[in-house]
DNA sequence: GGATGTGAAAATCTTCACAGCT
DNA sequence: AGCTGTGAAGATTTTCACATCC
């Protein structure tokens, strides 16, 4: 299969978003038009989109939202269930592990990891905070191939790698650092300051057309 | 001014992020290749990213560190205050209000909003809690530009709305929310969903290639 | 009639490659 | 010799526009 685009994939978990919502709704039938609108882009990206993976709706009437729905949950791997590990039981974690979305969507939290002596031990959330030093080992046994990783950016690398070696396929890191990983393993990088300074460099050059996002 | 990329101010934050690193450690210059490497792009990258703003670099010298540090700061509009307000006295804005760099560079909380009772007036941080009903007045009255919105996604919209109406000129969501607003103003989104979501579907589809983010 | 699916065109972003300065 | 600055080439992504089908 052709490759798809990181921007692409990103606007099917969103059409995603909103079918759920409409299928909820009972509506039985969407257009590309009506996606497109409550999606913030246009009808023929959404079209271009879609066709990637097949051909999902019927000329003239437009998409089977229940079906649609289905598919798309499909080509995003959301039928299953993911184990999660969420190294740094600090805010950030915590806030994922609040988000309801976030187990709706199949992602289990399977274990937090912090190194401070402190947290170890203590409870959060519905869990119990773990130490680092048994991150790799549970992993391993867990086969968790999805790790959040939160915590600040000194050591991130180090950590990084030996999620990897321990069998993580996959991080959403929020550390405020760049990281490298082998081609074999995804990476999202979450960075609060490079928004924020993309926000005041906004401000400071006044770019007109800013609009959706 | 030509219209700059969304991907190019990024990098801008990244390379900035990496010579104050470098500023600290007394080196004096930079080349375009050894940032490329920091920060996970190619030497080209840096020079066309840096060349939108002007020549910064010596041709067979490389870019002197404190210069163009200094430089960076003042294309983003960090060389300035810029008062943030944070709506939603939740998980995630504690998180941000606990990142240093957030304060670093020069972006200062103040005031946190709520509407839940039994937060209003409580402790938050070295801040209280105010109720979101004084939100729009006291933006007009401080004249913060920018917005962090940590709130539920049900009525993102409307709270936006009124951020706007109070002056708001730039926002930045964590609701899992199609947001829409005028040209003048500019949003960024992050959306914890999407990320994870991108995840799974990498892991997936296994795609080869997925690198550094 | 109405909306999809899709090649082709346009726009955008990245990489190349080399002239030109230090 | 070494490294920047940049026009041109290449790659990628978005938009257009229309043939096709319900």
């Amino acid at each position: 299969m052709k490759r798809i685009a990181d921007s692409t994939v990103r606007r099917l978990s969103t059409y995603l978003r909103y079918l759920e919502d409409l299928d909820t709704k009972g509506q039985q039938t969407a257009s590309s038009d009506e996606l497109a609108h409550l999606c913030g882009t246009t009808s023929a990206q959404v079209r271009k989109d879609l066709s990637f993976f097949g051909s999902f709706g019927k000329r003239g009437l437009g998409y089977p939202v229940h079906e649609l729905t289905a598919h798309l949950r499909e080509i995003l791997g959301l039928e299953r269930e993911w184990k999660v590990v969420i190294v740094g039981a600090g805010k950030i974690g915590a806030a994922l592990a609040n988000y309801r979305g976030f187990r709706q969507r199949g992602f289990r939290i399977v274990g937090v990891y912090d190194n401070d002596p402190n947290k170890i031990g203590k409870p959060w959330g519905e869990a119990i905070v773990h130490d680092m030093a048994d991150l790799a080992s549970d992993i391993r046994r867990e086969e968790a191939p999805i790790a959040v990783l939160a915590i600040p950016s000194d050591d991130a690398q180090a950590v990084v790698n030996e999620l990897i070696g321990a069998g993580v396929r996959a991080i959403l890191s929020f550390a405020p650092a760049q990281i490298t990983v082998p081609p074999h393993v995804s990476l999202k990088s979450v960075n609060m300051a490079i928004e924020l300074e993309g926000l005041s460099f906004a401000l400071t050059n006044a770019l007109p057309s800013q609009g959706v996002a």
